[in-house]
DNA sequence: GGATTTTCTGGACAAGTGTTCAAAAATATT
DNA sequence: AATATTTTTGAACACTTGTCCAGAAAATCC
């Protein structure tokens, strides 16, 4: 075996161990994720987490420096999650008008399915406004939720809106109707899909007037 | 004297201490909300609000039944008083295009100026996706904000659009701004009302098309 | 001006927080 | 099989939290 061998061999070695930890890390920042789901930002524990993930509090400290660092890599990893759900939905090959469609009722449905995900979103954001550690990852998944109205806006030929302000009017509907349906209301989802096709309307219909 | 006489000076009395009461609560309330205004929900103790106030601990629970209690009484009173600052620039005797100016001006002075004071609004409203004792609150000013936006669309001759409908498309750019400013970006005021511009030059233009 | 009620204090309490670390267990290496 | 390294544990630490309450201080009343 020559030197260059023994090196490569070593390289491999130390690969295989940071990936290994890797995965362990998104283990634990999984459970953490379900437990800040259930619980708020303020209201998770390290000791929630940890009894959760089924491992001992010092843990979580051999893999993640403190707290901050700990929500920060799950709020990256659920970023993550939702942002390809989503790419998933607007890259289906399918009529500008159906894709319009789909889009609306999945984000419907989202508010049904993951509403415990999406509210620990609008946690984080809130609370970014207090602590500049979290300014970074919010402003990261914000603009990527711009790009991804920005390609919906593409698919469906509407081009006289900026995707910022797209984005707000989709986003503000969102979470009011999350926050109705999470307080008892199940009629919320319903109303949202409403509200979206009138502001829709009033997109396309500015569109057609500012272009004529 | 009478006997009713005596009912009505003990009643006077009465009225006289629960006033006092009042009035000391809401100082107390107000020192509260300076120090929730800085440090957000989750970070301030009642020892914090104690301290600002100049007071003991004992005392926030001889006014107070809990730390909930002192939040929702914090919430309302920060809710009367914006509501009236918005309320004045509403009824003020200008022409309705004026009134549209002056309006969003009066919206990004006061991301200026209140930025602390509606980053705390932003705060709770989140909290109340986690914390059911604050549903009650959070809607009750959400209902009024609404009918501030209504007034404005009246007092406008914009009929066109569902006041909640509008309400979010004002209140999501203004969030969205006030997260920018508070995050250091001193321009944000001015894309705000840049923004608002293009959102209501839509808004009338929809009601312009629908009602052709 | 003495008695009574209201207001306020600040220490005590139990429970919870993030973090540290020596020691144990598990895994990898030779 | 023995050694070395990585991983995990859970007790201990110092600190903060909301709440309670006996007693002091202040205000009110007759």
């Amino acid at each position: 075996m020559t030197k260059l061998d023994k090196i490569t061999r070593l390289a491999e070695k130390a690969d295989a161990k940071s990936a290994k930890r890797a995965r362990k890390k998104d283990d634990l920042a999984d459970n953490a994720i379900a437990a800040l789901k259930q619980l708020g930002y303020a209201r998770t524990s390290l000791r929630d987490i940890a009894e959760l993930s089924g491992v001992a509090v010092g843990t979580l400290h051999y893999y993640f420096e403190d707290k901050a660092d700990l929500i920060t890599y799950c709020v990256l990893r659920y970023k993550s999650g939702f942002m390809a759900e989503m790419q998933s939905i607007l890259s289906a090959d399918v009529a500008p008008d159906q894709l319009s469609d789909r889009f609306v009722k999945g984000l419907s449905l989202s508010i049904r399915r993951d509403a415990e995900t999406h509210r620990l979103w609008y946690d984080i954001r809130a609370q970014a406004m207090f602590d500049p550690a979290f300014h970074a990852v919010v402003a990261e998944i914000e603009a990527a939720l711009v790009d991804l109205v920005a390609e919906f806006l593409n698919r469906t030929g509407q081009t006289d809106i900026a995707p910022g302000t797209a984005y707000m009017m989709l986003d503000a509907p969102f979470r009011y109707h999350l926050q109705k349906y999470l307080s008892g209301d199940r009629t919320a989802p319903a109303e949202f899909e409403d509200q979206i096709a009138e502001i829709l309307t009033m997109i396309s219909t500015f569109g057609v007037a500012s272009t004529a």
